[in-house]
DNA sequence: ATCCTTGCAAATTGTTTGCAGCTAG
DNA sequence: CTAGCTGCAAACAATTTGCAAGGAT
C-alpha cells in the first residue's frame, strides 16, 4: 500500500476540517481499527475491535463514522452474501480489486483483472452511460474437501 | 424469450409436485405478476400488483413464493441500490444478463456480455474455484439533463 | 456561546416466523 | 384425516434517529 495509516489520517482530518468536522478520538480508533484489518469486517466484529481500544465507543458512533468515511469515499462497503454490510478501507490510489466468495465457507479472496474492468466501461459506454462504479462478486467452490478456506481468516494480499 | 407463461407454469406445477408442494392460486397470481413484469421489482410493488388481481394476499405469502420460486431457481434476486431486493424470473435457456443502475434516477438496463463471463470464468478457476454464481452491477450515469431515463420504468428488452 | 459529536434508547425498515384456520388430496 | 398453505400479527435483525450531555474552537 501507499500510505501508512497517520499519513492517511492526516488526509482525513483535513478532510474533515474543510467541513467544519472533528477528528474526534472515536473516529481515529474506528479508523484505525478498519485500516489494520484486512477488510471485509461487518459492523459487530468492528465494533468489537474497536471497544477493544476504547470501551466507550457506542455501535451508532460506529455506523455514523462509517457512513461518514463512505461519504467520503475512503471506505468500501460490501454486501456479499447474508444481507449484512461488509466494509474495507478504499482502495488509496487508483487500484480496484473485485472479490471471490467460497460458497462453502465464506471465505473471501480478492483479485484485480483489468480486461474485466475495461470490459465494464466498454459496455457502458456502448450503453450510453458513464461508468461511475461496479460492484461484482463472484461466487465459487473450490472443490476440495474439506474446503481449505474453512476456518481461515480473511486475509488480505497487499504490497 | 421462450416460454409463454403457461408452459413455465406447468413445469412449476410438475416442479413443486415432485416436492409434494401445490401450486396454489395465490402463487400463481403471484408468479403470473413476476412473469409479467419487466423485472426487476420489490416486494412492496410486487404484493400491491398481486393485490390488484386478488385482494387477499398476504405480504408473507409473497415473501414466501418468492422464497420458494428462488429456491427452485426459478426467480433471481437483485439488490441493487437501496436495501432492498428485487426480484425476476431467473433466465429460461442459458442466457444471463447484468445490469446497470442509472445513478440519478435509478434506471436499470440489462446487458449480456460473454466475454465477461468468459474471464469471470477464468479467474476463478485461476484462483482455484469453481465459479457458480455471480452478481454485477455497473452504476452509470448518463450525462444527459434532464436525464432521458428520468420516470422511466424499468423496461425489458426481451425477444 | 456555538456547533459538532457522542452514547443511549427508542424508532424504523425489511424480512421471517408462530399459530390457528383453511384447503386439497 | 393428514399434509401443505394462508393471513395475520408478533418477532427479528440491521440500521437510523431524537435527544440531552460533552467537548472543541
Amino acid at each position: 500500500m501507499t500510505h501508512t495509516f497517520e499519513q492517511w489520517c492526516g488526509d482525513l482530518e483535513d478532510l474533515l476540517a474543510r467541513n467544519q468536522q472533528r477528528l474526534t478520538p472515536q473516529r481515529r480508533v474506528i479508523a484505525e481499527v478498519l485500516f489494520g484489518q484486512d477488510g471485509h469486517v461487518n459492523v459487530d466484529e468492528l465494533h468489537q475491535l474497536v471497544r477493544a481500544k476504547d470501551g466507550s465507543v457506542g455501535y451508532a458512533t460506529v455506523y455514523r463514522t462509517l457512513k461518514l468515511l463512505e461519504d467520503h469515499d475512503l471506505v468500501h462497503t460490501n454486501t456479499f452474501v447474508d444481507g449484512t454490510a461488509r466494509y474495507e478501507i478504499a482502495a488509496h490510489d487508483d487500484e480496484h480489486h473485485d472479490h471471490l466468495v467460497c460458497k462453502d465457507c465464506g471465505h473471501i479472496t480478492e483479485f484485480e483483472n483489468h480486461d474485466i474492468e475495461r470490459l465494464q466501461e466498454e459496455v457502458a459506454t456502448k450503453l450510453g452511460f458513464e461508468l461511475v462504479d461496479h460492484a461484482m462478486v463472484l461466487y465459487g467452490r473450490c472443490g476440495r474437501d474439506p474446503c481449505p478456506h474453512r476456518d481461515a481468516r480473511t486475509k488480505r494480499r497487499r504490497g
